[in-house]
DNA sequence: CTGTGTGCAAACTCTTTGCATAAGT
DNA sequence: ACTTATGCAAAGAGTTTGCACACAG
């Protein structure tokens, strides 16, 4: 558990991952681990800084999401099309998208009842499985 | 079964698809569908059709690529990164990816043994699942 | 002080678009 | 002939990079 609303300990938290807590990345570590599981690209995430009068380039985001994402506190998420989404839940699971709008929402792992790897071919092994489930709004039953 | 090695109505297939049979679409869909099922970038595509003397420009192969995933011949697959496959099997199925390489590989439906989808949120319908097993070398017992 | 991080802007990759020309029916 | 497709090159989006300055330890 570590969606705490208020206080959390960010220099910790990049202290033990091996990076100095500088301003900007305590900042961003702020928005990113302080609300419970966040998925953002790095556009939303610059945007969400400004506001919050944080000064950062967006540069500086990107570098702070791939640093982050190496040092195993964030996870890159796969959706086609050009953007990439960085997810805060780290943990072993999957994504429901929402197409009509991009949003993207974590499958909780009751809601997975059964889920069998396949066997992966000789010599290679399973580094990740990412499953992404396409969502669309229900039709009314209006018409045919 | 439309993975013949040879002839194949390609003519046919655009016209069932509502799509002029023009030189470059035949020659595209006879590279995209003569061999088995492929998973190829707009650029390979591109650069497979230079090699075998079919002049068209990377901007058509493109749009040729979309109009067939819109005429449902080809489907997209999300791969994080920028690149962009196109899958020549449409049928409910998953992949492998290769890391090392950036390959794409079909998972056969007998290598996943039960596979239960989660219950979609209210109102939301799934309209696919999208399965995605990174794979990377398996380490030789060398040393620890 | 020393070294790493940051900001800026330019570069880069992949993809899409606009318009004149060419090809298909 | 009339319509739709193609080629080219330029534009566009998202992301990365290089270098001088600023900040953390």
């Amino acid at each position: 558990m570590r969606s705490v609303e208020g206080k959390m300990d960010v220099a910790g938290l990049l202290k033990r991952a091996g990076l100095r807590p500088t301003r900007q990345r305590m900042a961003l570590g702020a928005l990113l681990f302080g609300s419970g599981d966040r998925h953002l690209t790095a556009e939303m995430l610059h945007m969400e800084a400004i506001q919050h009068s944080i000064p950062v380039s967006l540069a500086t985001v990107y570098n702070t999401l791939h640093q982050f994402t190496e040092a195993g506190l964030l996870r890159e998420v796969a959706i086609e099309g050009s953007k990439t989404y960085f997810d805060t839940n780290t943990s072993d699971h999957h994504h429901f998208y929402f197409e009509h709008d991009g949003m993207l929402m974590d499958i909780e792992s009751e809601m997975v009842p059964v889920m069998t790897m396949p066997e992966p071919p000789e010599g290679m092994e399973i580094s990740r499985v990412d499953v992404l489930v396409r969502l669309v709004a229900k039709r009314q039953p209006q018409e045919g």
